[in-house]
DNA sequence: ATTATCTATAGATCTATAGATAATGC
DNA sequence: ATTATCTATAGATCTATAGATAATGC
């Protein structure tokens, strides 16, 4: 066979079979060869549709991210949710694609990202947020995203898994009894640690000063218990 | 030369070599010829010392994590200032280090960890902390703490950097303005992101429900402005 | 006898290029 | 003539093992 009647690969079906690879058996799994394998082709002709290998990785990249959904902009009065939900669907994204993790970090399209966060420096103006915060914000709301997805998906330093190998109640009673205590799933926790970290940036001041508040009783958040 | 009077080799020497060429040439440069040249020994008498390369890159993450310097704890007024000091501290260590950024992620040594979440459980509880409230704190810490880390060290994508290539005020006039009324550095902004987050935690959870607040200008922490 | 190095090398990759080849479209 | 594949292979790694060798310590 030299040239098919119709061509064998496109540079979407190369990427789309990266990406199962990836997902199934790892970063490290994803050589020329094996793509071509994946593709039914041998791996020179992947040099036809692709300049070098990093170019597919930047394809990957941008594919991935490409895919988390941006919801609407909903009302004033309920534009943080705005914020909490482009995280989590971020945060989504990446675990979908977790072996691709470091991949992201090295790839990432900064481009799209600038355009993004434009658009989210313009909805906090829009809103009466101060603009000597939008970096805040937009900084750490990126933190808390990427570093929980990575640390999710690269693995052990977690203590989210309210079971996890090496707390025995014995050895670590303190952490046990804050795992027992814990009424949050990852995914909750994380959606949590966003508005908290909203709710600190925007809140007053001073809450550190004063800690501990009587009238606190960890209150489900939208259960307003201010006095 | 067959065995030298003196060993050429110790785990301790290996692994500060295997640091220094990290931190200079990037991960994929250690390789154990790279790293025996370093040492000035051949390849092979590595594996006299080690199991296999793992077991060198295993130690080489102790080794940088152990490098954290954790203070001492502070009297009951001033306890969330602990949280920030240790955060700060982590971030600093794994900055020192940024190439071998990707290697904690994979060798963390867990039981480590696991001790000073222990340790900080039971100081959360000393200051009247609910333990409904302590994995929220210590897993938004390390995820703040990791992801600030990682997304510094591992590149693009960055809004710090109040000069970074890409927003031409032209194209993306809101986040110019943004990156303009920035008020802090990358490593303050960091540290007021821990604060943010805490005060989040421990503050009154109904901040988001009524913001725009009338009576908050923005003020640097410690400048109570509480109604 | 044990310790700590060395030489030599097996064996397994992987990326990328050169050049052949056949199908297609002008 | 161009397109899209192939075969063959250069060239560069890298990890890890086998077995030789000489210094040291009992």
């Amino acid at each position: 066979m030299a040239r098919p009647r119709q061509p064998l690969i496109s540079r979407s079906a190369a990427v789309a079979a990266a990406i199962k690879i990836i997902d199934a058996e790892g970063l490290e799994a994803l050589s020329l060869p094996r793509l071509a394998q994946e593709l039914g082709v041998k791996a020179p002709s992947l040099y036809y549709h692709f300049a070098d290998k990093s170019a597919i990785l930047a394809a990957v990249s941008r594919t991935i991210i490409a895919q988390t959904v941006v919801p609407r902009k909903p009302g004033p009065e309920r534009w943080p949710e705005w914020f909490v939900q482009v995280s989590v669907n971020s945060r989504k994204v990446i675990l979908r694609h977790r072996n691709a993790a470091p991949l992201l970090l090295q790839y990432l399209p900064r481009q799209l990202l600038t355009e993004q966060y434009d658009d989210a420096a313009r909805y906090l103006e829009a809103n009466g947020v101060p603009a000597s915060l939008h970096v805040q914000i937009l900084d750490g709301l990126e933190t808390l995203t990427y570093g929980s997805a990575i640390a999710e998906a690269m693995g052990p330093p977690n203590i989210r898994k309210a079971t996890y190998p090496g707390v025995e109640t014995g050895r670590y009673p303190a952490l046990a009894r804050a795992q027992d205590a814990n009424p949050y799933t990852a995914r909750k926790l994380f959606e949590e640690s966003i508005r908290n970290f909203l709710r600190g940036v925007l809140g007053p001041a001073d809450v550190l000063d004063r800690y501990p508040v009587p009238d606190r009783s960890h209150s489900l958040p939208g259960v307003a218990d201010h006095t």
